[in-house]
RNA sequence: GGGUUCUUAGCUCAGUUGGUUUAGAGCACCUGCCUUACAAGCAGGGGGUCGUAGGUUCGAAUCCUACAGGACCCACCA
C-alpha cells in the first residue's frame, strides 16, 4: 500500500539525474543571463577568474558555492543579478605547463622561438582552458555563460595595453635597475610570492683576505664563496673595536687580487661569523643596498643561466654550485681557507621550476605604488570598501602603508607583451600600437625614415596581476569604453568572494585600479574564505593525495549535498577543515526534505474533516518562519553564511519536519482538511525559497512536485521571502512562540518520563494539569495529546496522588504542575533522586541571584531593568523550589 | 626578528556595546526505538570552573597586564 500512497517518490532522494535536468532547464529558459536594467536594482558579482590551466579542486568548490548562495538570494530578491565568469591567462603557471608538455615531446621552448611557442600555448588553452568552468556547471554555478571572459581574448589585451601607456604617461611606471629575484633555469625573474624558501643544510666558509700594504688578514664568513670573485667591498660595524684598525684601509679579493675598500655600516652584525661581510652588490639584495650606500662598484660573475660570467675570471661557464666547491678547493689551495662549519639557512627556490634563486641586477618595468595606493588604502579603511571578517583590515593597511615599488616584467612568452619598442639607439618610445610605436619613434628620433623593421618591442611580458587587477573594469569593457552601459549598471560591483592570500596581488589592485580608472571602489565587500584542508588540519594537496575528486564528491552526494557540506562550517575567514562526513550530513538534509515532500503529498483532502484543532500549529510555525527569516537576514547582512544555513537547516529539521508536520499530520488511514493542507504547501514552499541559494537543485525540483506550474513558474526568480519586522509582529510572535516553549517542553519531559521508564510509545497516557489558567491549553491541548501520546488531558486543582509528576515553566504567572498516573511502575527513590537534583539546581540559582541581589552596591549601580530581571529570576526559582519541595515532601510519604 | 590575530564541550564554531546565560549550536557520543515520510531516521540524555595567573568593576567568556601555546602576514638568515 505504501507505493501507491507515495506515489512514485522513491523514498530516499536521487539527485543524479535532477540536478542535470534542471541546470538544463535554467540553462535553456536563460536565467542566469543579466542585461542592464535600469527598472532594477543591479547585483553584480565578478569571479575570482580561476587559472586557465587549471582544474576544479576543493578550494574552487568553496569559493563558489559562497558566491552562487549570494547571487541566487539577488536574483530572486528581484535585483539583476549578474555573476561573470572567466579565465585568468596566469602566465608564469601555464608557461610552466606547456614547457614541461612539450618536454615531454622532447621539444625546447628555446629551439622553436617565441611564435612557435605561443602557437602551442593557444592549442593547449582551446584544449584544456575550458574545462574548469564546465566543472562549475556541475556545481550549480548560476553564472551569466553568456559573458565568459579570459583575460587575453583581444579587448581585454587591448585594455590592459591602454592602462600600460596611461600608466607610462602619467609617469606611474619607469624602468629601473633592480635586484630581483631570479630564476636561472626558467631564466626569468620571478615575484617575491614565487620564491619558497627551504631550510638547507649548507656550509659557512672562513676565509682570509689580505690587508693591502701590510702583512695581516682579516677573515670573513660566507656561505657563498663562488661570488667572492664579485666582491667589491668588505664590511663591518662601525662599533666594532676589533676591526678599528682596517678604518679606511683596503683589502685584496682572493684570486682576482683586487684592492677594495673596507667600509662601515650598521647593517653588519658583529655576532655572526666573525662580524666581517664580504660585499657582493651584484648578486645579495642587502650587499647591493650596501653598494648604493657607500657607492661601490657591482660586478655580475654570474650569468642568466647560472654559471660564471666572463666578469668573473675564473671558472667562466661553470655552473655556480660546482664552482662552489672548487672556489674552496682554491682558497684550501692558498692557504686562504680558515676553516667551513656546518650551518642551516634558508635559502629560496622557485616555486615553478624548484631551483636556486639567483639574485640578480636586472632592468625591469616597475609601477609607482606610493601614490597610486592612496585611495586603495584610504578607502577600506573607512569601510567604503568591507573586509569580512574585518581582522584582514589590519593586514591590509600594514601592507598598503609599507608598499614597494611593483615589479611587472617578467621574462616570459606567454603573457600581455611590454607596449614598449626600441629604436637602434636604445632610446625607447611606449605605445598602443606598434603603428603609433613608429610614429613615436620618427618624430622622437627626427627621423621619418625609420619603418617598423628598426623598432624591437619589448621581450617581456606583464605581471598576471597587472592584468587581472583590471578584471572587474575589463569583463565590461570599462578601459576601452568608459561610458558603456554595462560598465555604468554593473560597476561598482557588490560582493567579491576570495582567499586571503591574494589579498595583497589581487584584491588590493583590483581596489587600485578601481579608483584610478573609475574613481570608484571596484565592489563594496570582500568575503575572504578559508583554506580547505583535511580533517587532520592539512593543507589539500596533489603530494599529499587527500584532496577528494569533486565530481566525485558531486556525484555521490550531490551538488546540493556537497555546497551545503562545505558550507556548514566555514565561517568567513576560518579554514575549513574538510570530513567526508560533512557531505554525509548535506545529503542526509536532502533527504530529509525529500521525505517531507513525500509526507505531504501523500495527504489526501478531506472536506468533511475539521481544521481548528491545527490553528495553533500554523500561527506557532508561521510566527517561528518570521523569527528564522529575521535571523537569515542579519546573517546574511554580516555575511555569517554557515549560520545563515543552518539557520534554515534548523528550521527545516526540527521546527518544520519534527514540530510541524508531526503536530498537523493526520492520523493513519485520515484525510486531512483543506486549510491545514493549503497552509503546509504555502509553508513549505516558502521554505524551499529560502533553502534554494544552498540546495538549488532539490528545492527546484519540490517545488515543480508540490503544484502543477506554468513553464516559467520556477523557483530560481521566484520571490524572495520578507521579514516582518514591525513592533505589532515581533510582539506577537513573542507570544506565540512562548507558549509554545511551554508546551514543547510540557511534551519533551512527558516524553522523557516514557523513555526514562521504558514505556511504549504505543502505550497511551493520562494526563492532569494542575494549572491557574487551564484557558492556556485550549488551543495547545490536543497537539500535547498528539505528540506525547496522551489519551486525555484533564484539569485538576489539587494533587494527583500516585503520579509522576514535573513542573512546566511559565512564561508568565505560575509555574503549572504536569501529573501522569503510572500506578505500580513509579520507582520511589527514583524519583526523589530526580527531584533532588532539580532541587540542587534550582537553589544554587537562586543563590547567585541573592547574592547579586543582597549586594548593596549592585542594587545602587546596576540599571532597574537588570535588577528587575533578576528579581523575576529569583521569583521564578522560588516558586519552583516551593513546587518541588511540595513533590518531595509527598513522595516521602510513601 | 617585526606585526596582526586567536585560545569557549571530543571536533568545528556562536556568544553583538561587560548584566534576560552557575555559557549556546551543529556534528560526534550514550540510552531506547525497524512508531504506517525518512535507520541517510525517531525520541530522550550526558558533556565545558570559557588557555594560565593577576588586575579593573557591584558584576568578566566579554575590558587591562603578564605568561604559555597556535595561526597568519612581512622581513631577514653573510
Amino acid at each position: 500500500h505504501l507505493t501507491s500512497k507515495f506515489m512514485s517518490l522513491a523514498a530516499q532522494y536521487n539527485p543524479e539525474e535532477i540536478e542535470d535536468k534542471w541546470y538544463q532547464y535554467w540553462l535553456d529558459r536563460n536565467y542566469f543571463h543579466s542585461e542592464p536594467d535600469p527598472q532594477k536594482e543591479p547585483y553584480t558579482i565578478v569571479i575570482p577568474p580561476p587559472n586557465v590551466t587549471g582544474v576544479l579542486h576543493m578550494g574552487h568548490m568553496l569559493n563558489n558555492t559562497l558566491q552562487d548562495v549570494l547571487i541566487r538570494k539577488a536574483r530572486m530578491e528581484g535585483k539583476e543579478a549578474c555573476w561573470v565568469p572567466g579565465t585568468d591567462h596566469a602566465s608564469i603557471a601555464t608557461e610552466a605547463k606547456v614547457v614541461a608538455m612539450l618536454k615531454e615531446k622532447g621539444i625546447n621552448k628555446r629551439d622553436i622561438g617565441r611564435e612557435a611557442f605561443l602557437k602551442y600555448a593557444w592549442e593547449w588553452r582551446e584544449k584544456y582552458g575550458g574545462i574548469i568552468l564546465e566543472q562549475l556547471k556541475k556545481l550549480g554555478a548560476s553564472c551569466d555563460w553568456a559573458r565568459t571572459r579570459f583575460t587575453m581574448e583581444p579587448h581585454m589585451s587591448e585594455s590592459v595595453t591602454k592602462v600600460f601607456v596611461d600608466l607610462y604617461n602619467k609617469g606611474h611606471i619607469y624602468r629601473g635597475y633592480r635586484m630581483i629575484n631570479w630564476d636561472p633555469q626558467g631564466r626569468t625573474g620571478i615575484a617575491d610570492d614565487e620564491v619558497n624558501h627551504k631550510e638547507v643544510n649548507s656550509k659557512l666558509y672562513f676565509v682570509n683576505y689580505a690587508v693591502e700594504g701590510e702583512d695581516s688578514f682579516v677573515t670573513i664568513a660566507t656561505t657563498r664563496p663562488e661570488t667572492i670573485l664579485g666582491d667589491t667591498a668588505v664590511c663591518v660595524h662601525p662599533g666594532d673595536e676589533r676591526y678599528h684598525h682596517l678604518k679606511g684601509k683596503r683589502v685584496i679579493v682572493p684570486l682576482v687580487n683586487r684592492t677594495v675598500p673596507v667600509i662601515e655600516d650598521e647593517y653588519v652584525s658583529m655576532e655572526f661569523g666573525t662580524g666581517c661581510l664580504k660585499v657582493t652588490p651584484a648578486h645579495d639584495v642587502n650587499d647591493y643596498e650596501l653598494g648604493k650606500k657607500h657607492d661601490l662598484e657591482i660586478i655580475e660573475v654570474i650569468a642568466d643561466d647560472g654559471t660564471m660570467s666572463e666578469a668573473a675570471q675564473f671558472f667562466v661557464g661553470e655552473d655556480r654550485f660546482v664552482v662552489r666547491k672548487k672556489m674552496a678547493q682554491q682558497l684550501e689551495a692558498l692557504g686562504q681557507l680558515v676553516k667551513t662549519e656546518d650551518y642551516k639557512n634558508s635559502v629560496g627556490f622557485s616555486e615553478r621550476t624548484d631551483a636556486v634563486i639567483e639574485p640578480k641586477l636586472s632592468v625591469q618595468w616597475f609601477v609607482r605604488m606610493k601614490e597610486l595606493v592612496q585611495p586603495a588604502l584610504a578607502h577600506v579603511m573607512d569601510d567604503t570598501i568591507q573586509l569580512h571578517p574585518s581582522k584582514f583590515k589590519n593586514m591590509y593597511r600594514s601592507w598598503m602603508e609599507n608598499v614597494r615599488d611593483w615589479n611587472i616584467s617578467r621574462q616570459l612568452w606567454w603573457g600581455q607583451r611590454i607596449p614598449a619598442y626600441y629604436l637602434p639607439d636604445d632610446t625607447f618610445v611606449v605605445a598602443e600600437t606598434p603603428e603609433e610605436a613608429l610614429r613615436l619613434a620618427q618624430e622622437k628620433s627626427g627621423n621619418s625614415s625609420l619603418t617598423a623593421a628598426d623598432l624591437r618591442q619589448d621581450e617581456d611580458v606583464l605581471d598576471t596581476w597587472f592584468s587581472s587587477g583590471l578584471w572587474p573594469i575589463t569583463v565590461f569593457d570599462g578601459i576601452r569604453h568608459p561610458g558603456n552601459p554595462d560598465i555604468n549598471y554593473y560597476y561598482p560591483t557588490n560582493d567579491l568572494v576570495t582567499a586571503p592570500e591574494i589579498l595583497f596581488f589581487w584584491v588590493a589592485r583590483m581596489i587600485m585600479y578601481g579608483y584610478e580608472y573609475r574613481q570608484e571602489k571596484p565592489f563594496s565587500n570582500v568575503y575572504l574564505t578559508g583554506i580547505v584542508r583535511d580533517k587532520q588540519g592539512r593543507k589539500m594537496s596533489k603530494s599529499l593525495g587527500n584532496s577528494p575528486n569533486p565530481l566525485e564528491l558531486i556525484r555521490k552526494y550531490g551538488a546540493d549535498g556537497v555546497r551545503t557540506g562545505m558550507l556548514f562550517s566555514s565561517p568567513a575567514g576560518n579554514d575549513l577543515l574538510f570530513d567526508i562526513k560533512l557531505c554525509e550530513q548535506g545529503r542526509n538534509f536532502a533527504n530529509k526534505i525529500w521525505n517531507a515532500l513525500r509526507l505531504v503529498k501523500s495527504w489526501q483532502v478531506d472536506k468533511t474533516v475539521d481544521g481548528e484543532t491545527n490553528q495553533a500549529a500554523i500561527g506557532w510555525f508561521a510566527a517561528r518562519f518570521n523569527q528564522a527569516m529575521i535571523e537569515l537576514e542579519d546573517h546574511f547582512s554580516k555575511f555569517r553564511i554557515s549560520d545563515a544555513l543552518l539557520t534554515v537547516y534548523k528550521l527545516l529539521w526540527d521546527d518544520f519536519c519534527s514540530w510541524y508536520l508531526e503536530m498537523v499530520k493526520p492520523a493513519y488511514g485520515k484525510g486531512i482538511d483543506a486549510m491545514t493542507y493549503e497552509a503546509t504547501l504555502k509553508f513549505f514552499e516558502k521554505a524551499m525559497k529560502v533553502l534554494h541559494p544552498f540546495m538549488p537543485f532539490i528545492t527546484e525540483e519540490i517545488w515543480h512536485l508540490l503544484r502543477e506550474r506554468q513553464e516559467d513558474d520556477c523557483l530560481i526568480v521566484a520571490a524572495w521571502p520578507t521579514a516582518d519586522t514591525s513592533t505589532d509582529r515581533m510582539e506577537a510572535d513573542a507570544t506565540v512562540l512562548s507558549s509554545g516553549v511551554t508546551v514543547f517542553d510540557a511534551i519533551t519531559q512527558l516524553r522523557n518520563i516514557r523513555n526514562s521508564r521504558q514505556i511504549s510509545q504505543k502505550q497511551a497516557l493520562k494526563l492532569w494539569i494542575k494549572t491557574g489558567t487551564p484557558q492556556k491549553y485550549h488551543q495547545f491541548g490536543s497537539i500535547i495529546r498528539k505528540m506525547a501520546n496522551i489519551e486525555a488531558v484533564d484539569f485538576t486543582e489539587e494533587k494527583v496522588e500516585g503520579a509522576v509528576s514535573f513542573i512546566v515553566n511559565a512564561a508568565q504567572g505560575q509555574p503549572d504542575e504536569f501529573f501522569v498516573p503510572l500506578g505500580d511502575t513509579i520507582d520511589v527513590e527514583e524519583e526523589i533522586q530526580k527531584l533532588e537534583k532539580e532541587l540542587a539546581y534550582q537553589q544554587g540559582f537562586r543563590q547567585s541571584v541573592d547574592k547579586k541581589l543582597s549586594n548593596t552596591r549592585f542594587v545602587e549601580n546596576a540599571p532597574e531593568a537588570v535588577i528587575a530581571m533578576e528579581r523575576k529570576k529569583k521569583a521564578d526559582a522560588e516558586a519552583k523550589i516551593a513546587a518541588i519541595q511540595e513533590q518531595l515532601a509527598a513522595l516521602r510519604k510513601k
